[in-house]
DNA sequence: GTCTAGCCTG
DNA sequence: CAGGCTAGAC
């Protein structure tokens, strides 16, 4: 197959629907492809059988059932992969009317079956070929007759009609607001366009999901049906298949019905306006692999066992979730991840921790937390691809299970560790917005490090990612060393390395991580013996007077040091240690032990026993 | 010999 | 915070 055909279809169907068609010729149309025929059969559950046993089948001929799995992986890439997808599926079964699965006639040389189940399965053929075709591709499979009704000739119609216009389009669409005086005079709404465009992809996503169902049920049921045509009436493969379908069956088409909902809302006259859910509709691939894990429970009262069941359903849920959360925020997220650095409200991507001081009080702060929004999201593109999970992702809905180490949850924790600062002594400080209208390549994007060899290659693609393995420590990895002090006071070599995962671990960096380190705890322990001699000085004569709290004027020195910007929740443990440091101090001072030139050694043996873990978060090389 | 903690100094 | 130095552990 022509590998630039595709291409084409892509765009064409893409873009030129986003430049050039009105609502009023593509709602009709999609309406009719997708929803008319398809929402009756779903309605009633056949489809799925129907499209069972056409996958079935067409797992019995090798060159279909290839089609179904390279066509379910390439969709994988988005939305080119899905037009060509799209045209291939139509093609294929355009070009081979006969010879494999695409007619019922072929089928019944082979494999007897009852009218009943014949007029079925070509019912469902046309609405998959319908769905699955794209207007381009259908315009040389007109030779395939199976409904001859006046859907396909005004199909046709419209298809020849776009057609036209993609052959019109350069390869490379026009964004641009003003369409070319060859498009319609009445093309007043490059809004409906967008949105047509948006439905479309979604429509897509559907599509992808049908195919993906079909071939999850290719896999499951392959070995009964493969073998023998017998083996799918035998009386157990009916069974199984029947649950699945039944499970499939309600899954599917709820989402579908949601699906339609949303749409028909979205071209209400009420609806017109390019919603948040949209832009996230417009980007099915990413949702499709929502990790279940971090979904919530579907509505409904049944549990989906089948894995593509249940990705459909969430998907959805994903969207509306999505849109409570942040509402403007995917959008330009998901956009700039791979055209451009956009400037990002971060107000809008987690409004829960939006704080009130002034963002020039800390720089720190954006160079974690900024980074935390763009740069995530293209690590976590590049690093897992966007199928993979953006529950952590702090335009996401927040996960509050802090179980998973994956680094990109690392963002959404240290925002909320912030925003957990409620501290007294703090409360005072105006405090720096995370969530300025700051441009995330002024701020973030060089921090960001990637220890992945591979993500760092196609990083180094992306103009707008800026990342690399640090030959040498920066002031960030200076501030995230601080940072982890106030957990570890001796951190081992080995912790080291793994929680500067960016750096570039040599003798020489290893030691002057070490240096930092015990360049900390000097100024910890002068701190702590400083204060326990004021202490005496002051005639406290009970070390249990002595506390350390967060108003503590030695947690403030403290603070201030290892803490600067003041945007780190101190954890409540390196207070506890702070007083236990402060005790030793004062006990050894008072028992005059510091006449010893030793006397200090005692205590240090004391404190560094009591070093915590360092959170998984400090792990990832974003949090910096 | 190497590594590291701690001390001192700038 | 870094460099130099010493002492101790391995």
């Amino acid at each position: 197959m022509n590998l630039s055909h595709p291409d084409q279809n892509m765009h064409g169907s893409g873009e030129g629907c986003l430049e050039d068609d009105k609502p009023d010729v593509m709602l009709p149309c999609f309406r009719r492809n997708m929803y008319d025929e398809p929402l009756s059969s779903y309605s009633n559950g056949s489809i799925i059988s129907q499209l069972l046993r056409k996958t079935i089948h067409s797992k019995r001929a090798l060159d279909e059932s290839h089609f179904y799995l390279s066509s379910s992986t390439a969709a994988d890439s988005g939305q080119e992969d899905q037009s060509s997808v799209s045209s291939k599926d139509s093609t294929v079964e355009a070009s081979s009317p006969g010879a494999h699965v695409s007619t019922g006639a072929s089928l019944e040389g082979e494999l007897p079956m009852t009218d009943h189940l014949q007029a079925k399965r070509a019912r469902v053929e046309n609405i998959i070929r319908v769905m699955a075709g794209s207007p381009n591709s259908r315009q040389h499979g007109d030779s395939e007759k199976v409904d001859t009704d006046a859907k396909d000739t005004r199909e046709a119609r419209e298809a020849h009609r776009e057609n036209k216009r993609k052959q019109r389009l350069p390869q490379h669409q026009e964004h641009s607001v003003g369409a070319p005086a060859s498009r319609r005079p009445s093309d007043n709404c490059n809004t409906k366009d967008e949105e047509c465009h948006k439905l479309k992809e979604q429509l897509h996503s559907m599509q992808r999901l049908l195919r993906q169902l079909q071939e999850k049920f290719l896999q499951n049921l392959a070995s009964h049906y493969t073998s023998s045509d017998d083996d799918f009436e035998r009386k157990h493969g009916r069974a199984k298949s029947q649950n699945l379908q039944e499970t499939l069956k309600q899954e599917l088409s709820r989402a579908v019905n949601d699906c339609v909902e949303r749409v028909f809302k979205k071209v209400s006259p009420a609806g017109l306006d390019l919603s948040p859910q949209q832009h996230m509709c417009s980007s099915p691939e990413i949702s499709l692999g929502v990790d279940r894990k971090s979904q919530q429970a579907t509505s409904t009262q049944e549990q989906p066992q089948d894995e593509e069941a249940a990705v459909k359903p969430r998907s959805l849920e994903y969207y509306e979730s999505s849109e409570a959360q942040s509402p403007q925020d995917q959008t330009e997220a998901l956009s700039l991840v791979v055209r451009k650095p956009a400037v990002v409200p971060l107000s809008s991507v987690a409004p829960a921790v939006k704080r009130p001081y002034p963002v020039h009080q800390t720089p720190f702060q954006f160079n974690y937390s900024t980074p935390l929004h763009d740069s995530q999201i293209l690590e976590h593109l590049l690093k897992y691809g966007p199928h993979s999970n953006f529950g952590g992702l702090p335009c996401m809905p927040p996960s509050m299970d802090r179980t998973s180490p994956d680094p990109v949850d690392l963002p959404w924790d240290a925002i909320a560790m912030r925003s957990k600062v409620t501290s007294s002594h703090l409360g005072h400080q105006p405090r720096p917005s995370a969530l300025g209208g700051v441009t995330v390549d002024n701020l973030c994007l060089p921090h960001v490090k990637i220890e992945c060899g591979e993500l760092q290659s196609m990083a180094e693609r992306n103009p707008y990612m800026s990342v690399h393995i640090q030959e040498g420590l920066t002031p960030s990895h200076l501030k995230k060393a601080k940072l982890m002090f106030f957990y570890t006071r001796y951190p081992s070599s080995n912790v080291l390395k793994t929680f500067f995962p960016d750096v570039k671990f040599n003798r020489c960096i290893t030691s002057q991580l070490i240096k930092w380190f015990s360049n900390f705890r000097e100024f910890y322990y002068i701190q702590m013996e400083k204060f326990a001699r004021q202490a005496i000085v002051d005639g406290v004569s009970d070390v249990k007077d002595i506390t350390v709290s967060r108003d503590s004027e030695l947690f403030r020195a403290l603070n201030m040091h290892y803490n600067k910007a003041n945007d780190f929740h101190v954890p409540d443990r390196f207070l506890e240690v702070a007083e236990i440091t402060l005790h030793e101090f004062y006990n050894a001072i008072a028992a005059t032990k510091d006449s010893d030139p030793s006397w200090k050694k005692a205590i240090y043996k004391v404190i560094c026993k009591l070093d915590s873990d360092v959170p998984e978060e400090f792990k990832t090389s974003s949090y910096l």
